[in-house]
RNA sequence: CCGGGUGUAGCGCAGUUGGUAGCGCGCGUGCUUUGGGAGCAUGAGGCCGCGAGUUCGAGUCUCGCCACUCGGACCA
């Protein structure tokens, strides 16, 4: 039948899929547009799920001694150019202010890229002696970069993150972080976002500006196209020359500590959009999800309905879970299709029959399965079915990733395969920038990451025919 | 940055050879409704993206700019 739709209507994905993540994007009232290229506004739905994101990730980093700190803006002109490889890589998209008020700086300042030059300098003046080691620190904030193409959460030139920056006295010690920190990201993405990720080492074209080594986590978007999760770096002792950042060390020498740094940002709700959303909206994980049960009466105005959903928002209330009741008098199906279209991962329906019989319905946005639940069940049958959803999308996306990496020999096969699948494609790999980009020049893919778990696919480079170092993933990436 | 598309009410759109702006939905109010996108009545809402130019007169024509969007290039 054919309906006029009431409620905004947003694309279908195998239409338009980069339209159907901008029509979720703003439908679902995540982020508006702010009035500069690139900027947006977090709107309160969409703020609450980064807080929810935040808080979890916040948790976890202070459970392995980070704490927070708050970093200036701002970033003197001379203080950014002392490491000459990250001014490199920054210097195209770095913003600049000349100006204080109506008189000219007589050294600009930047907006922050990243902060590891402030991290540095704070640290030359702070840090004495090997006691004060390691330092553990974090920042929630954004930062700006000028980016050519902008798309809400997935480039802006606004966005916001957490940028975590340590210093070690050993090597040693600072890999160990690097690699506890990217495992944070993996059980992040895996556990909470229901994303499962793909773990491993940038190539030394794809690796951060500055940084000895690059940890990345790699997702599988419903597009088939990949997506860098967040990362971790290894810097050794680079950063600490550069800014002359020295302790003295149990020897009573002077010594430079070992760095990392390692970051995740809001691009992770677009993320969260394109691996789990569909034709109907948003589709959330209920552990970010802002409202995890919404209760819609039905036929509110008849007797002890109102009542009975008011007793229920209490009683689920009571559970921990975020819940809330629908009390507009919109349609039933409006009611649906707009919670829907906001990800909600639960909708309990009660109505006059439900309540004649103890019992209410629960419709699961995962897979639309719906369920009669006794109302005396509600304390058990609430968390079970939203560990349910978090399991089945998790499910879901893993099925999806698994069947979407593909093994390679050839540069004309990965492109085939690319072309008739998406996904990841893996080839062994010589290790030589030339082949990377061959296989864009040729294939439109990059290096995604040589991941920690190798198989020997074969003995040479499916680029160049050169014997192999490495089995590496590739991909058409956001 | 290069190329294509688009900017008219909150959203989706119409607007003729230039003559001063309309429709649907939504929104406000009232009543009736309510188990998958309700009905009737009534009302409010416009710097036609911004700025120049042509013209007696510009939503409409010309130029510049801004923003959005798609594709590329670029991009921890």
């Amino acid at each position: 039948m054919a309906k006029e739709k009431k409620v905004e209507q947003i694309t279908d994905m195998e239409t338009d899929f980069a339209q159907w993540y901008t029509d979720i994007c703003r439908k679902a009232e995540l982020v508006e547009y702010a009035s500069v290229k690139g900027f947006t506004i977090l709107r309160p739905y969409g703020y609450a799920i980064w807080e929810n994101m935040q808080q979890i990730m916040d948790g976890e980093f202070k459970k392995t001694g980070h704490v927070n700190v708050a970093m200036p803006v701002l970033i003197p002109e001379s203080l950014l150019k002392k490491e000459g490889e990250l001014v490199n890589g920054f210097a195209p998209e770095v913003a600049w202010v000349t100006m204080g008020g109506s008189e000219e700086l007589e050294e600009r300042l930047a907006f922050r890229p990243t902060s590891e030059t402030m991290f540095c300098d704070h640290w030359s003046r702070v840090l004495h002696s090997y006691r004060e080691l390691p330092m553990l620190y974090n920042q929630w904030c954004s930062v700006i970069r000028w980016e050519k193409t902008t798309r809400p959460f997935l480039r802006s030139r606004e966005f916001w993150w957490q940028e975590g920056h340590t210093i070690h006295e050993t090597a040693e010690e600072a890999q160990a972080e690097t690699e506890q920190q990217l495992n944070c990201y993996a059980d992040f993405f895996e556990k909470t976002l229901a994303i499962p990720v793909v773990r491993g080492r940038k190539t030394e074209k794809e690796k951060f500006a500055g940084a000895e080594a690059t940890y990345t986590v790699e997702c599988l978007m419903k597009d088939h196209k990949a997506l860098q999760g967040a990362t971790s770096h290894y810097f050794g002792d680079k950063f600490s020359r550069a800014y002359d950042v020295t302790f003295t060390g149990r020897d009573n020498k002077l010594q430079y500590p070992f760095q990392t740094s390692w970051g995740s940002t809001t691009r992770m709700i677009g993320a969260v959009i394109m691996a789990h959303g569909d034709n109907n909206g948003l589709v959330l994980p209920p552990k970010i999800a802002p409202v995890q049960v919404i209760i819609v009466p039905v036929a509110a105005h008849k007797p002890g309905v109102k009542e009975k959903a008011e007793e229920l928002l209490a009683q689920i209330s009571a559970l921990g879970v975020r819940v809330q009741a629908d009390f507009s008098d919109n349609s039933m199906g409006w009611k649906c299709a707009q919670h829907e279209m906001k990800g909600v991962p639960l909708r309990l329906e009660i109505g006059p029959r439900d309540i004649e019989n103890n019992s209410c319905v629960i419709v699961r946005r995962d897979n639309g399965e719906k369920t009669a639940v006794s109302l005396d069940e509600l304390d058990v049958q609430i968390p079970q079915l939203l560990d349910a959803v978090q399991q089945g999308l998790y499910d879901a996306a893993k099925k999806s990733l698994d069947e979407h990496i593909f093994a390679a020999g050839s540069i004309e096969e990965a492109k085939k395969l690319q072309e008739e699948h998406g996904g990841f494609i893996k080839t062994m790999w010589c290790g030589d920038e030339a082949c990377e980009l061959k296989m864009k020049e040729e294939a439109g893919m990059s290096s995604r990451c040589i991941p920690f778990h190798q198989e020997k696919l074969g003995e040479t480079c499916a680029c160049c025919g050169r014997p192999a170092k490495h089995m590496i993933y590739w991909g058409i990436a956001y």
